[in-house]
DNA sequence: TCGCTACTATGACCACTGTCATAGTCGGCT
DNA sequence: AGCCGACTATGACAGTGGTCATAGTAGCGA
């Protein structure tokens, strides 16, 4: 993911979102995040007087944002802009991930949904944010692409949700077989919605 | 669930189950299980002298059983043999829940895939056993409803993610229209996979 | 140089975890 | 009765968590 050298604080916030995708918000410690980022523990008071709840809904809500702008550059780099081939791009960047790195991380707004009990409302707030920012260019994209208006909504929850369900499948199982078997199974259903021009 | 007074070691793996699908595993502290269960503390490592990675793992056996031995009685209780109206009952049990006792738990077997960092391999391939436990029975009722051997399989990954991640998307918004959405949408698609005999 | 602000650096605190060790109790078998 | 196993009941321990308190440093405007 896009690791820019910004400023500490970013850099921890980059962090904590990994290491929740990782391990889960509660196996992350505040200390870990900040040897993680290489910044001072310290600094973490500094920078997030609200403590942990802060510091991981600052997280999610980075993950929310980073899957939103990814649609725009997923739709732009598709050779036909067909939901299918968006949905085949979503996953893509998971099979290339867990070929490339292991399964060991999966999605990190999906970790703090499961256990946002052990903090506050505040989490799940936050957790609801970020799918909201993710679903709401999804379903533009889809609109775009000749989806009717009060499907798109429809589709795009169901994109979101087979994905994350099959990033669950796929980390238990350690196969990326789960995430290449519901693109091939989900595209023709996806593909049938487009208003056809012709 | 089924709670049958069984023995003090059955209430425990089942309090386990309970505590993990709401909190997490990390968050389960093993004298909260001994509590839920109204068992006694001592018995924790008299019946799980493997620790907690012990109890995890059983309480994700049990979930995994749980949802392998519900694909049976879901299918009795159709009153079509349609794969969509399966899926229909498989969600309907989790919005039945939701709406009765909000949203604050969700699969046991997610909760214990996100967060299985903090315990040993073994929890892992625990994990994926619940999954296949999940997904054979669920295989088998398709291909008994006329779906083809080679595509019954898929369908089943597919339903299972899709209806893991809807729980997702329901517990972050809480509301259940995730999971009505991708029934419905999800349903023709079920449906259209069973070799017509006309 | 002073003084102020942003940030860094540590140490301490308390709550809590999983695990172990040690007794205690109860029931049934001989 | 006597004994033994299954089970229960507590206490202690070492480790870790988040958070707070306090002090130190660097840069910069006046």
């Amino acid at each position: 993911m896009g690791e820019r050298q910004r400023g500490p604080r970013e850099r921890m916030v980059f962090s904590a979102a990994q290491l929740i995708r990782r391990d889960g918000v509660k196996a992350t410690g505040m200390r870990e995040v900040a040897a993680h980022a290489g910044a001072p523990r310290g600094s973490l008071q500094h920078y997030f007087p609200g403590g942990k709840e802060q510091l991981v809904g600052e997280a999610v809500a980075w993950a929310g944002r980073y899957a939103g702008k990814r649609i725009a550059r997923f739709v732009e780099g598709l050779a036909e802009p067909l939901p299918s081939a968006l949905f085949a791009a979503m996953v893509a960047q998971w099979t290339d991930e867990y070929d490339r790195d292991g399964f060991g991380a999966g999605c990190p707004v999906a970790a703090a949904t499961v256990d946002c009990a052990c903090l506050g409302d505040a989490t799940r707030e936050a957790v609801a944010a970020a799918f909201t920012t993710w679903r709401t260019p999804l379903a533009e994209a889809l609109a775009g692409m000749g989806v009717p208006a009060d499907r798109a909504g429809s589709l795009a929850t169901l994109m979101i949700s087979t994905l994350e369900g099959a990033i669950l499948l796929a980390r238990a199982e350690r196969d990326v077989r789960p995430l290449t078997t519901v693109v091939r199974e989900l595209g023709p259903l996806l593909d049938a919605a487009v208003a056809r021009p012709a």
